[in-house]
DNA sequence: GTCTCCCGCCATGGC
DNA sequence: GCCATGGCGGGAGAC
């Protein structure tokens, strides 16, 4: 009955297949049994359809439910509709592509109907006119005229250019995390998406089969665009367009062309969407909001878009960690009550002094109870995770989530061999600018840190991962083992990091495993080979890596379960638009949206927690010599920090420049060149002249091949390899590079591409500047949790929403000297480990950058 | 003959 | 080794 009504076409149908039951029912069975199953074999295709499948399963959950989301569980499904859980497969990950259903937990799906479904189509087409898939379509269509398809190779190959003119990668961060030839980037919801995509931004809105399979095609190799993949692309396309049917947002028809007969779809969905202005704007609002009101709005805009929580939190919420989230809330609430809560500072302002002196009290509060904490147990896991609490505590600001996340760029521009030289050439950021960020709760303290119109912004990835190659070699250094290196001028090399290396008593062969090295040169020098590392670190082709991506990617890839931000393989999309700042900045907040809400998903599921964190501008002269940074401080990286003063000065206008064409959003998975955020790999600490960042990050320039691929763990240990921080057997990687490839690796894995720094939570150490007031990065170096010996296995980890502790020392600051309120989200994970899973996972460094340019590093 | 798309093999990855 | 996913393409019904 529900389904009748939900449907004429369905009703029509059954009316059809009623009858054929009636006749069959008419017919003995016994009497012509043959006749019979031949009805039997009819009606049992028709009734399996995908598409009917979809309408029997739409009409069980209403197209807008409550609050109370319903749970649905693919077994029950499968066997109420009487259809294999392959089916099921097919039409969740439609849905969930739409975000109509969201992954909750294993097996398990949770209903939003269609809340949120204009606000999804909405984002799909401005992310579809962002990558001009409307003029993608006009000119197949047109070379299907021409006939210019017939010559496979000319069109291939013009295929393949305006692939890198137009094509960001598949929008799905998780798709993204998997290497570049994995299943996932070919995944039903990427396609779906993109195929929705098709119908926002074309003008009528119908989409040709065949115009959108190539299209499809077309974001995978050329090489693949073979006919069998053109079959294959097609057959999922009905697939997708069976459901898409049902959900009665496309129709079916025929066009005839000059090639004959053409099946086709035209949109018959909702044609007014909300404008992502106004989603942007709700999420933006989310920041101003009043500190008694943060927390609910921070909620409010985490249901916005694609807001999945409720349901999550249901069901994946380990009883064991509700207290702990209940410890979180409040700390959280005591935060956003707290005197410097989101407030925006501006540099110079005396209250934001004021500000900074309080939160150098709670620096070295924080100092001090991680000592304390540090020397019972020299786990640097037990560290954090008592540390976090004391972080909390500190917690000077309470993060305004909403606030667009600002592109930080980095300029990759040179690259100096092995060795590359550290230069972060933030484009429009002051020299000498550095951010802390105190996260010393988590292993994995991803930081997302807003760049504020084209200020280069950082990213401080700094992770000790699980990674126990070898782990018998020595004991992992824990993070109080804190070490410094100073970063060397871009040409030369660094012999203080070397220097810093040689002091290490550590063998740093014992530090890689040639498994490790193995897959670690897999991961840097063939991008394409899919590999379960790269399942978290997303690959880099077209579009552009996304903090909140990122973060997702590398939360989930050691979440246990894949948690539902699977569901967000739409948002890297939304970043990856080559488009104008301030079309980024609407998709932004719907960004921020998302990740907000993500963020309270995984916070339900107690899997995973994204804190906001409002970022301070600090002076270069703010951070004195001596200054005791508590560990875990997350340092947005200052790219002009990295640089020389006076190249900064000679180039800043350039670098402005630069940084002001980037495109903010990039999905670490999309890998477009362009990179909003930072993540400073030690790719990153090959620093490049603005200049060439400039034209490496350009929108244009950030077409990069799948070479830009995300920073894996991966990778970034093979950087660090290369840049001489860790050992290395060869260096076949910088050698083998071509000065093409040389910029295209740059950016990928230098600071262009990273969006963000994680740093690894490490104690409290003294830190010295070369000299007083230039900044200083410190660097938990992580190491990729690729070989994670058997048995180890990753540690028992939840994440926690825990608001990070702006310290004192966290700072962002803008090249036009704006006070920016920054915003970083950091997931900070509790880990259940044992000691010694601490205590070899952890291998964190603390890398020291001066205003020379140099960096010296010690492993502990 | 082509269009549709069901079906299920089997690869992948987590546990 | 088991299980959950889901990519993939054969092949058969529909047209």
């Amino acid at each position: 009955m529900l389904i009748s009504a939900a449907s004429p076409e369905i009703r029509n149908r059954e009316k059809k297949l009623g009858m054929d039951t009636d006749e069959r029912d008419s017919l003995d069975p016994t009497q012509d049994s043959e006749n019979g199953e031949e009805l039997e074999k009819i009606i049992s295709r028709k009734d399996k359809s995908l598409g009917l499948l979809c309408h029997k399963f739409l009409a069980r959950y209403p197209d807008y439910p409550d609050s109370a989301l319903a749970d649905i569980c693919l077994d029950d499904v499968a066997t109420q509709l009487n259809v294999e859980r392959r089916r099921i497969y097919d039409i969740m990950n439609v849905l969930e592509s739409l975000h109509m259903v969201s992954r909750s937990a294993k097996n398990r799906y949770s209903w939003h109907g269609r809340t949120k479904l204009g606000e999804t189509l909405a984002i799909l087409k401005h992310v579809g006119e962002k990558h001009r898939y409307g003029q993608q379509m006009q000119q197949i269509r047109q070379r299907i005229r021409d006939r210019e398809f017939e010559n496979e190779a000319a069109a291939d190959m013009e295929f393949g250019e305006q692939k890198e003119l137009f094509f960001v990668e598949h929008p799905g961060v998780e798709f993204k995390a998997a290497s570049v030839n994995s299943r996932k980037d070919k995944s039903l919801r990427v396609m779906s998406q993109k195929f929705v995509m098709l119908f926002l931004v074309s003008n009528p809105r119908v989409v040709s089969l065949d115009v959108a399979a190539k299209i499809l095609i077309g974001e995978d190799h050329v090489a693949d665009q073979d006919k069998s993949k053109f079959k294959t692309k097609v057959r999922r396309l009905y697939d997708i367009a069976n459901v898409l049917r049902s959900l009665k947002l496309i129709e079916k028809f025929h066009v005839t062309e000059a090639g004959g007969r053409k099946p086709a779809f035209k949109w018959v969905g909702p044609v007014e969407l909300p404008p992502v202005k106004d989603l942007a704007k709700s999420s933006a609002e989310c920041p101003s909001k009043k500190k008694r009101v943060l927390e609910s709005s921070v909620e409010n805009c985490a249901k916005n878009l694609f807001s999945s929580s409720g349901a999550k939190r249901s069901f994946t919420r380990h009883p064991s960690l509700i207290k702990l989230s209940r410890n979180i809330q409040d700390d959280r609430r005591k935060i956003n009550s707290a005197p410097s809560s989101p407030a925006k500072c501006v540099l110079g302002d005396p209250e934001n002094m004021d500000f900074s002196s309080k939160m150098a009290q709670l620096a070295a509060i924080c100092k001090i109870k991680l000592d304390q904490e540090s020397r019972p147990k020299e786990t640097p896991e037990s560290t954090a995770t008592e540390g976090d609490t004391a972080t909390k505590r500190l917690q000077p600001t309470a993060p305004g989530p909403m606030e667009p996340p600002k592109v930080p760029l980095l300029t990759p521009t040179q690259e100096s061999g092995v060795h590359q030289t550290p230069r972060t050439p933030l484009a429009g950021q002051p020299a000498g600018s550095v951010t802390f960020i105190p996260a010393q709760c988590s292993r994995l303290i991803p930081v997302l840190i807003p760049q504020q119109q084209g200020n280069a912004p950082y990213a401080v990835y700094l992770h000790s991962s699980t990674l126990r190659s070898n782990p018998l070699s020595r004991p992992q250094p824990t993070s109080l083992a804190v070490r410094s290196m100073t970063f060397e001028d871009k040409t030369g090399q660094s012999p203080n990091a070397r220097s810093a290396s040689k002091s290490q008593p550590v063998s740093r062969e014992s530090d890689i495993s040639p498994l490790k090295l193995k897959r670690q040169r897999s991961d840097s020098t063939s991008e394409s080979s899919p590999s379960k590392t790269k399942k978290s670190e997303p690959n880099f082709k077209d579009s552009c890596p996304k903090l909140s991506e990122i973060l997702q990617a590398r939360l989930k890839a050691r979440c246990g379960s894949r948690p539902s931000p699977r569901a967000l393989h739409l948002d890297p999309e939304f970043i990856n638009t080559p488009g104008s700042t301030a079309g980024n900045q609407t998709l932004e907040h719907s960004l921020e949206n998302l990740l907000d809400r993500d963020d309270k998903s995984a916070n339900s599921d107690s899997e995973a927690d994204f804190t906001p964190v409002q970022a301070v501008p600090l002076t270069p002269g703010q951070i004195h010599s001596e200054t005791l940074v508590p560990a875990g401080y997350l340092i947005p990286i200052s790219q002009q920090s990295l640089i020389s003063y006076k190249e900064l000065q000679s180039s800043g206008e350039e670098s402005n420049k630069a940084s002001s064409s980037y495109n903010i959003y990039q999905t670490p998975t999309a890998g477009s060149t362009p990179a909003a955020a930072l993540e400073v790999t030690p790719t990153n600490l090959c620093m490049n002249k603005p200049s060439a960042a400039a034209s490496i990050s350009s929108p244009h320039a950030s077409q990069q091949p799948h070479r830009l691929n995300s920073p894996s763990p991966a990778i970034l240990n093979f950087t660090l390899q290369n840049l001489g921080l860790i050992s290395s057997p060869g260096n076949t990687f910088t050698s083998s590079q071509t000065p093409e490839r040389s910029g295209a690796l740059l950016s990928p894995l230098s600071l262009q591409q990273r969006n963000m720094v994680f740093i690894k939570p490490v104690s409290p150490v003294p830190v010295q500047q070369g000299l007083p007031g230039q900044p200083l990065t410190l660097i938990s170096v992580q190491q990729p949790l690729m070989t994670t010996p058997k048995g180890t296995g990753l540690p028992q980890h939840s994440f926690f929403h825990t608001p990070v502790p702006l310290s004192p020392l966290a700072a962002v600051v803008t090249t036009n000297g704006q006070p920016a309120a920054k915003t970083v989200f950091i997931p900070q994970r509790k880990l259940d480990v044992s000691a010694e899973d601490s205590l070899s996972s952890i291998w964190p460094f603390v890398i020291t950058v001066s205003h020379k340019n140099s960096c010296h590093a010690d492993f502990g």
